[in-house]
DNA sequence: TTAAATGCAAAATATTTGCACGTTG
DNA sequence: CAACGTGCAAATATTTTGCATTTAA
């Protein structure tokens, strides 16, 4: 789905130099791309041999959320969380049993009169569900 | 709008003690019923004179969020927000100048499809829209 | 009077920053 | 080689916790 080079690409435009460490935690996206993972998450998953301070990490998913290679969130204990963004807008169903992520198109209009009724101009939204994901319910 | 007494009766009923703190900081989020309040918000608002420990205004936002009396949001910046409830189910249009809350009615057909697509079975929901009041706009 | 609430101090957690050194382009 | 990135250590900031003392019911 989701290229790697066009994301080197994307980086490279944005004034990235592409670092071992970098590569290693768009990897680590890579294999993620239905769940947010925390930065925690990403550093327990960077393979044992090699180290990545947290700084490093820190600063990283802020500069691919700058560059816009990812989309973040905050979940309901204030951490951040991240993957990388889909092409279309859209919304997520957000599993609270097991992180998976299942996205559904964006529909602005129900929320447009609103706006309208109320002089409002909108900047972003921000537009969650959250439950159990079918393999979830089932056990 | 909304009622002290209410408010007094549910905190007894989920066995609250009313004590001089919890009345000072029912009272501050009396008075900012349009805008989410963080702690550090609150304890800035206590009077003076009247000394408030931080680990008590943690404490009673989320023994008041347990009672039911207030609602919580996690802004941008992971800063946790609160505001007394509101009766009806509703979602928010949130100036990110001012930091005014308008509401507007839930309606919650337009992901139901999503939901029954995907077998999943909704717990809760978030949906705020960002941007500028009118107030702000004209500014 | 007694269970719950508070203040104080210390801890836990997540994230940010300054700076010297290493690495990419 | 020059600018950018990294590791390390220390600093922030918010929130949580343990415990002795106070207070509401």
């Amino acid at each position: 789905m989701i290229d790697k080079e066009d994301i080197y690409k994307k980086l490279k435009a944005g004034g990235h130099r592409i670092t071992r460490q970098k590569m290693a935690i768009l990897d680590i996206l890579l294999d993620n791309t239905d769940t947010m993972l925390s930065a925690g998450e990403i550093r327990s998953r960077i393979p044992m041999q090699m180290k990545i301070d947290d700084a490093t990490i820190y600063r990283n998913v802020q500069g691919f959320a700058d560059a816009g290679i990812l989309e973040s969130m905050i979940d309901s204990s204030g951490l951040n969380l991240y993957k990388l963004c889909d092409s279309s807008p859209h919304h997520h169903l957000i599993c609270t049993e097991c992180g998976r992520i299942i996205n559904f198109p964006c529909r602005v209009d129900f929320w447009k009169p609103y706006l309208k009724e109320n002089n409002f101009i909108e900047s972003h939204h921000v537009i969650e569900i959250y439950g159990k994901c079918s393999d979830c319910a089932d056990k």
